[in-house]
DNA sequence: CCACTTATGGTCACATTGACAAAAATACGG
DNA sequence: CCGTATTTTTGTCAATGTGACCATAAGTGG
């Protein structure tokens, strides 16, 4: 069906699966089997099928790389790659999509037996030149993304397991943002966000501290009041990925 | 040089360029002039070219359907779009950018002789089926885009004249958001925001009222303290473009 | 000079925030 | 069993941002 007048590209679709494990931000990678980039890590992903949407395509590769069924997952589009020259085989456009997920037993060796595996993320963003194809940026904007969403979102719940603590919660955006947050100031923030945390009844125990209250994720997908991850201040000029706004 | 053994697909560049004009955001819409969709209205676009980046693409349509240099204007991708059934030639997949510009003179009837015009995007909007293809998908979501990004980047400016007054850039606020703002409220916070207005020293005359000091867009992208859209308050578990976050 | 219009500046009550203190509720060591 | 360390949770306070609203500035047109 597809028309031999106009330009022929193969579109894949590439998932950056984030967690936070071990007190870090994580990210499943594959080690690619095959040239080009052969024995570099990769992002995992795969072409998109004929009969496919674009979102089905990603949830498709999630279930394949991780055994996860990503309907109750966090998966994202984040954009869209075509620089020319981006895949040695030929012209391929790339859609970038982002999941997030608490941190579950492991990712299963994929479908297609390629090793995948979780990788820190700073240690991988040190290293640019170390990716396969162009998945430096890919992973640069997607933790990114993943840190403004933070703000002004509900996201943070999904790193974390169906009940958590507060200060779980708050694990995750200190280890997101790599930034220390004040316990009180955050619990004052977070219980007071309507529809943001719904309290189970239950309670920790044999912490060495007084017992948590535990939570659910509520109903609320937008933040408001938003929670800032800077101190505020600032001339905000900066913007590190690359896709700067305006 | 693309491999036989993999899917292959057509890669579209559409664009929702918008503008404020008449006290309304208006959208560049073509008249298809080619089945399907012959005579629908259409957001312009065309295919990615073998030797191009998809940015590149962005900006070449661009100056194909407006005659304007894309390199001072406010071009972002937004997502991309892939149901297999959304262009009945075969398989589209369709890279969404948004670009803001002020309202100059014309769009210059494009360089393929397309009809290019300016329409009201609420008009439009109002009418679901009656787009060509799923642009009425993008441009939903091209305007919630728009809109969320007003608050939080300095983007509000690229709708104004290289030197506008205040009360313009309120204008451009009002009309982009649908909302009255406070003039008094909305000039502290503006000129309060560190980088976003850079006066000129010029001062308007004869608009039968005190002159407003004239200003040039600051150096500043992102916004602090963001400038908020609703007068606060509400559960916000809405998201209207069924791309929602969460 | 006066009415009118628009821009800009100020005031005040209120909400949000960060820094910090204090209280509550547990574990553990003696 | 008591005291101390640890962690959660609740307050307090000053600084700042915000909305509602009023006041003043500085033009135009009669």
């Amino acid at each position: 069906m597809t028309r031999p007048d106009v330009p022929c590209s193969a579109v894949a679709v590439d998932l950056a699966v984030l967690t936070v494990r071990d007190r870090c931000l994580h990210v499943l990678v594959v080690v690619r089997a095959k040239r080009p980039h052969q024995g570099r890590l990769a992002l995992p992903g795969g072409f998109l099928e004929p009969d496919e949407d674009l979102d089905q395509a990603a949830h498709r590769e999630l279930a394949e790389e991780t055994g996860l069924d990503a309907a109750d997952l966090n998966v994202h589009q984040l954009r869209s790659y075509g620089a020319p020259d981006r895949d040695p085989r030929g012209r391929v456009v790339s859609v970038c999509y982002v999941a997030l997920m608490p941190d579950l037993p492991l990712p299963i060796a994929g479908g297609d037996a390629r090793a995948a595996d979780w990788a820190p993320v700073e240690q991988l963003l040190a290293e640019p030149d170390q990716r396969a194809f162009d998945h430096h940026l890919l992973l640069t904007d997607a933790v990114e993304h993943a840190r403004d969403r933070l703000s002004h979102t509900t996201l943070a719940t999904t790193f974390c397991p169906p009940e958590f603590t507060i200060a779980q919660l708050r694990e995750v955006y200190e280890i997101v943002w790599g930034t220390q947050l004040d316990p009180s100031n955050f619990h004052r923030k977070v219980t007071g966000a309507p529809g943001f945390l719904v309290p189970t009844g239950g309670r920790t125990a044999g912490t060495g501290g007084r017992p948590a209250t535990l939570h659910r994720a509520g109903p609320a997908t937008r933040l408001h009041p938003a929670i800032l991850r800077e101190p505020h201040s600032e001339q905000h000029t900066k913007g590190a990925t690359g896709h700067e706004y305006r």
